[in-house]
This record gives structure tokens, C-alpha cells and sequence, in this order.
DNA sequence: GTTCCCGGTTGATCTGGGTCAAGGATGATG
DNA sequence: CATCATCCTTGACCCAGATCAACCGGGAAC
């Protein structure tokens, strides 16, 4: 993979509340972080990492998106999970990367070197904890999208993608989960059929069967509003909370 | 739920080595866990924890198959893990369980009562190491699973799960992985369809065109011969490890 | 402006797997 | 032994979603 352009920048410029480890960004241990944390920016549609790589650093999502994708030989691909800001990549303990991290959007990583944030992690549980915690997290969601992937009808998968794309918006949002929300889509309509299971013609077919049954509005090709997350919601085929982040 | 049959016991009787927290079973710390361990037995068919329960334990599988499902209202369900013999059952840090968990077959579990296990964690941060790595392992076999669910056919996805089960019993025979391997299913058709979001039909019908093309022998319903098992990882669709025991 | 390109839409047709329905095997029970 | 229940198999048919193909629209390059 292609070397993307490479800054440093002192802890103290973490530009948001980062969820895990970050967390900590200017809390004690983070002295100890000096010179081993740096930020990367990615392209939309850059690699990342690709599966089987020697990853020689962890670290988390600052702004944009990246996907998770599993490649079968003749071309066939599953996306296995979206990383949305303060998201955590990496794999302390492992060597290789086990999927295909690809910049869907412009990206900003966080990044630690491997080596002494595994080291850091030995001496702060907490740390260790919070990243236990974090990997619950996603295996819950890795496994709600199971359902979703396994059981649901096409209609019934683009709407819980749309309500988990909304409730990422509404926590991003002071404000939070109304009635009627809106949103830009961060994905193509193939990338949200490699998401869910589906050709990227039956996406578009069944975004415009929602549009037509007034449970989504569109402007443009991306920018969307539900006048009713009930009716999402309903749609989906569950009330659960939904939320695939992972 | 009902309660089932219940027999304390010490840890020196742990009948297997165990993967997880219980592969400290004859170590040091295990002194402390007197007391707050002991094991439960469940029949097939038992449900072991509803989604939503609020769980007061965690604990590994010593013997026997359970499944973790997640149900909609409707009533379409899809199974996201199978727990096998030393796979470790809950949250610590959680309340509530994420989904169903029943026993496929008689289930025998080792079981801590969850707050004094959480404790335990707390003072000893290998065991919150080894369970980290122990979820990262069933969030790869989740994202693994997921391409299985979302891109693969129903013939495929029948191979898929074969050769899981065949690599299963491989690493618990001595000798391990050969090119033929026999093994029996421990799952019914339904609970395979389950699995792999399928109807059980189909599974029949896939399983029936497999042994027609040689790629597998059956003798009743449940024991299976797989002659060559590179042709079996051929018909799964990739060469993968391909590992969901998660 | 014109052209090109890329992402998206829509239509026509095909097909894998779902659905509905009718048996078949095996093993438990009286 | 017959009965019954469970699990499994197989057939006939149907439909949701894939496939193949044509076209649209907006933005970047010339």
C-alpha cells in the first residue's frame, strides 16, 4: 500500500473525545504517549490496510469514515463493519490485520505505535478494560448485522441501515434522536450494498420504493430526511436499538 | 427459566483445560474462586439464558453445543455463534444478556457468580488479557460469518459450515486435520438452517446434492465422511481457515 | 459551452432459494 | 408389536432479488 501523507502533533491536539483509549487524552497516563501517537490522513477511497498485513500500529477514527471488507477469491465482497468517529482499529496482541480497512470518505486517523501502546496497555488496566469493553461492543454489533444479513428482507435492510446512519447522526447531534431527523448519506449505493448483502440495482430500487412510501425524503442522491423514525424504524422489522457501529 | 440441576464442586474437577478463565484452573488465583464457582447442566433443547435476562454469571462450556440466536418479532430467527467446549459464556461489565442462548445438545457449563468473578478481573489483569483476545477471536469469526450470511450460496454456505465443524472436531482429535475426516453434525437441519439463513429445505436439499457429487458420504442423518477435504474448502468457496466457533 | 465520466436509476428477464405439500425413516412409548 | 412423534427428504411451484442492459444527471476537464 501507498505511504499517505504523515503529520505529528502533540496529545494535547486531540480534536475530539475520542471513545477508548483516547479517551484519555488528557487525563495522567497520556504524558507517557509523547512521541509514540500521530495522526495520518487517508483519501476517500484509500487503502488503509489490507488483510494480512503486519499492522505496526493501533488507533482510531478522528474524522470521516472507514469501512471493514472481507474479499472472497472471484471478487465477491461483505463489508463487515463501518468505523465512525472515535472508533478503535487494531488488534493489540495480533500481528496480521484480518480484514481490508479502506478510507470511505477522507479520513484523519489517530494513530500509536504498536509496541509501546501494548506496553502502555500492560501497565494501565483501565485501558486493557476499555478496550475489552469496546470489543464487546462491536462483537454485539458484528452480531445484530448477522440478523440483519441472514433473515431480512432488502426493504427491510436498507431501513435499518438508514436508522443506524441516523442514531450515529443523532449522537453526533446536541439535540439527539427526534421524531423526524436528517442526514447525508456517507456511503454509495454500492458500498451500501457490499454492506448489506445486496446488489448495488436493488439498493437503489428499494431507497426509491421508501421515497415513494413517503418513509424517506431525497435530495439529490445523498441527502436525506425521515419525516417519521417511527416509521423507519417499523420498517427495519424491529424496534431494537439497532446500533451497528463496528 | 427454569432452574436446572446444580452440583458444586472444586476447581481441581474441571474436566478439560480450559481456553479462557478456567485455563487458570490450576493455577494460583484459582484458590480464590472457591465458592463461587460450580457447574450447571442443561438438556438439549434447554434454554440456558433468554435475551434481556439480567445475567448473574458467566462461565465456559465443559461439554456439549450451545447456541447464541437472536429472534425478531416475527419470529425469524438467526443463530450468531455456536459455543463450543471452552468457549466463555457473558459480559463482565454487562447486565443484560444480548440474546438467546440454549443448549443445542446436553450442555454442561462452569459457571462464577458474576460479581466476585468482575473482581477477580479486576486484580488480575491476565485474565481480562486473555479475555480481550478471546472476543477479538469471535469478533473475527462473526466478520467471517457475516461474508458467509451475505455473499456466499446456500451450497457454499452448507460447505462452509461443514468444514468448520470438521476443523472443530480436527482440533480436539489427536492427529488433527487429515485430508479425510468423519465426524457426526451435532446440529439438527433446522438449527443449520438457522445458522446460515436458510430454510431447512434448502439445507436438505444442499446436503443431498453434496453427497450426490462426492463431496460428501452420510450414513443416517448425522454422520458424515468428507473423503477430501480440500474438495469440501473448494466448494465453501475459499481456502480460508475459515474459523466461526464464536 | 461541449464532452466525458461516474454514480445512480429504471426496465426486462432469469433464477436460486423460499413456500407449500406430501411422504419416509428412525426411535420412543404403550 | 403398533402407534406416534420427530426429523428429514423430495417434489412442484413461486417470487424476491440478481443479472443484463439502457439511460439519466451533474460535475470536472477541455
Amino acid at each position: 500500500m501507498n505511504a499517505p501523507a504523515l503529520s505529528q502533533a502533540r496529545c494535547g491536539d486531540c480534536p475530539i473525545r475520542h471513545r477508548a483509549v483516547c479517551a484519555r487524552c488528557n487525563a495522567d497516563e497520556l504524558e507517557e504517549l509523547d512521541g509514540i501517537k500521530y495522526y495520518r490522513t487517508y483519501e476517500a477511497g484509500q487503502p488503509i490496510i489490507w488483510s494480512g498485513d503486519v499492522m505496526n500500529f493501533v488507533g482510531s477514527v478522528v474524522s470521516g469514515i472507514a469501512s471493514l471488507t472481507q474479499t472472497m477469491e472471484d471478487g465477491r465482497t461483505q463489508m463487515v463493519g463501518l468505523l465512525l468517529p472515535s472508533d478503535f482499529v487494531g488488534r493489540p496482541g495480533r500481528e496480521g490485520a484480518a480484514y481490508d480497512v479502506a478510507a470511505t470518505t477522507d479520513v484523519v486517523m489517530c494513530c500509536f505505535r504498536k509496541k509501546p501502546f501494548e506496553e502502555l496497555m500492560e501497565r494501565t488496566p483501565h485501558i486493557a478494560h476499555r478496550l475489552l469493553e469496546m470489543t464487546l461492543d462491536e462483537l454485539d454489533a458484528a452480531r445484530e448485522w448477522m440478523l440483519v444479513l441472514g433473515r431480512k428482507t432488502a426493504r427491510e435492510k436498507i431501513a435499518s441501515l438508514l436508522a443506524i446512519i441516523a442514531r450515529r447522526d443523532a449522537t453526533l447531534t446536541p439535540g439527539g434522536a427526534t421524531n423526524r431527523m436528517v442526514f447525508d448519506l456517507p456511503l454509495t449505493r454500492e458500498a451500501m450494498a457490499d454492506y448489506l448483502g445486496l446488489t448495488l440495482e436493488t439498493v437503489s430500487r428499494q431507497i426509491s420504493a421508501l421515497k415513494k412510501d413517503g418513509i424517506i425524503e431525497l435530495e439529490g442522491k445523498r441527502h436525506v430526511t425521515v419525516p417519521d423514525m417511527r416509521r423507519l424504524m417499523e420498517e427495519a422489522g424491529d424496534d431494537s436499538d439497532g446500533g451497528f457501529l463496528g
